[in-house]
DNA sequence: CTGAAAGCGCTTACAG
DNA sequence: CTGAAAGCGCTTACAG
């Protein structure tokens, strides 16, 4: 790899003139520029970030951090984040943290110290005080998905308007006894569709219908929504729908209804509280309550650059964003 | 941020004394040491990655690139690379390059100059000289998924035993109308699925059944394997089975059959040529080829990590590694 | 066992 | 317009 001295020596000057051709962040004669840039372009030199990034204090990196990728909402965050930090010239550092605290802690800290210039995260809610330190140590730190402390920013969507206005569809729909598949309520997000889920129920006067399975299963999975569903057919033998928190939860039941041999939405109506891309690519296909992921991805990015970009003049305000969901209605419910 | 010369200064030493206490990296004085790692904690340091990384020439991070996440083989390999890659010291750089030649270029040339100390690509197949040279210039790279360049090592499936033993086993059930789904053979997995299909339709005395749709589509997606399949079952009312090369085409074939009315596997028989998690959860679950994409990319980063250290010492030789995928029978086919 | 010096590859005041 | 010097935060021969 040739350096800037490679550059230097062969164009004949001084490495600060080339750093300066080359950047153009002063005035060079350009006879001696034209001459650099020549060398430059013989040498096939290529500036080195790292070095850049430590002499400027600056890496030009953006790092995430998600529980996972597979078959989540995730997959589709990151891309959208890397999709708009590329465009505006960051690079991605890129850590999953399997819903642990533990590791999640590991690659936060791993991030910071200078790594990456901002950190775009979905956490566990175990490590606000990590994250705020790091904040405070002049790292911007934003949350995506998942909004567990105010101080940071964050973009979300609007979970208690995904269940509220799902369940208050079902109703339109006719359905009396509708129940709720969940993961658990410490994870912020959860909590909130919780609640619109209680406040839609109590506003007609019906009863709120959960099940939590015993086993200390992975919630955000088939399993989880496939073994929900059974035990809320099994239990409520009358219920006309049943509400999923996540759309692989969603896929869960609509396969319990399959093996039994009930139809969608004629028997029971199955709906997505927060639904992307799989939905209209099933047999039935889903009903569900949309939420932008890709925009919502490249939306954090664009906070995280801003709030990078901000330093030193005034520092950005934080910034709480909200998507609304969309209902789409298709085949099941 | 405190820095080595902070925490030389409280404990009243050279900086180089701190880095060799802290770095187990020669003999110091248990008091001094003792000392030195009571101010480090003290002030809370963390050494500086990229400082090291400047001077060791090396970052300990990892390439990724991959032309999508959302609903992909590739949010699973994406997850394997960086579990392995973490438990191994290493950081994860990703990049999306939406199968567009000109992204994944601009992506690969900003990993290279010392950002980072190996790639892991699934590559457009357009770049196989830009890729050598970032090899030559000593930064190893592995071919994952996709296998391009027979001078870069690798870590695939067997894809011409996927169509192979795929429509073996369909014409053991009693198929003999077996139409293809399939990506452009420019890009080589879909070659090699392509001509394992032919080999075995061959043996039989069959017939080929291929299509292509006229209009560009992306065809790594469900309204491709839609249209493919509509057009399949248009010009070949006698079609028995179709084989489709991934499973969100094969999705896509699903839902054409179910709107004709058409049953799996009475009707007709599906299976994709390389399988992940979504095929177990489905109303009809799907039979498959299965590939295991997560310890695939497990295995990349292990090879890389090799690579890496292997530098200086004796070359490490490249490696080309095949999966093997298995038949899940499930019950589309 | 420890310090002083050089250097990784760059950028940026400071002179001239 | 250009060069010489200092420095980003670290590591590592080189002396002693």
């Amino acid at each position: 790899m040739p350096t800037l001295k490679d550059v230097a020596q062969l164009a004949n000057v001084d490495v600060s003139t080339v750093s300066r051709a080359l950047n153009n962040t002063a005035h060079v004669h350009p006879a001696t520029k034209a001459r650099i840039l020549k060398a430059a372009k013989e040498l096939g030199y290529r500036p080195n970030p790292i070095a850049q990034g430590l002499r400027r204090g600056r890496q030009h990196t953006i790092g995430i951090v998600v529980p996972r990728l597979q078959l989540t909402i995730f997959a589709e965050i990151a891309q959208g984040v890397e999709e708009e930090a590329q465009k505006l010239g960051y690079s991605i550092i890129f850590a999953n943290s399997n819903d642990d605290p533990k590791l999640e802690a590991e690659s936060l800290n791993r991030m910071r110290s200078g790594f990456v210039d901002a950190i775009i995260i979905a956490g566990t809610g175990k490590n606000g005080r990590l994250m705020r330190d790091i904040q405070t140590e002049g790292t911007p730190v934003v949350q995506v998905v998942r909004m567990q402390e105010q101080s940071l920013s964050s973009v979300v969507a609007d979970y208690y308007a995904c269940s509220y206005e799902a369940i208050h569809y079902l109703m339109e729909k006719g359905c009396r006894e509708i129940g709720l598949i969940n993961s658990p309520r410490s994870i912020s997000p959860y909590k909130r569709r919780y609640d619109g889920y209680r406040d839609a129920i109590r506003e007609h006067g019906l009863e709120s219908i959960c099940v939590t399975p015993s086993s200390n299963l992975e919630p955000n999975n088939f399993e989880y929504g496939y073994r929900c569903a059974a035990r809320l057919l099994d239990e409520h033998p009358n219920l006309d729908a049943i509400a999923a928190a996540v759309d692989i939860q969603g896929l869960g039941a609509m396969r319990v209804l399959h093996e039994r041999g009930l139809k969608c939405p004629d028997d029971i109506r199955v709906i997505c509280l927060t639904g992307h891309a799989i939905g209209r690519m099933l047999e039935t296909t889903m009903t569900a309550m949309e939420i932008p992921a890709i925009e919502m991805g490249q939306k954090a990015a664009r906070m995280a650059v801003e709030a990078i970009e901000a330093q030193g003049g005034a520092a950005a305000a934080r910034q709480h964003l909200v998507f609304s969901p969309t209902l789409v209605v298709r085949e099941s419910a």
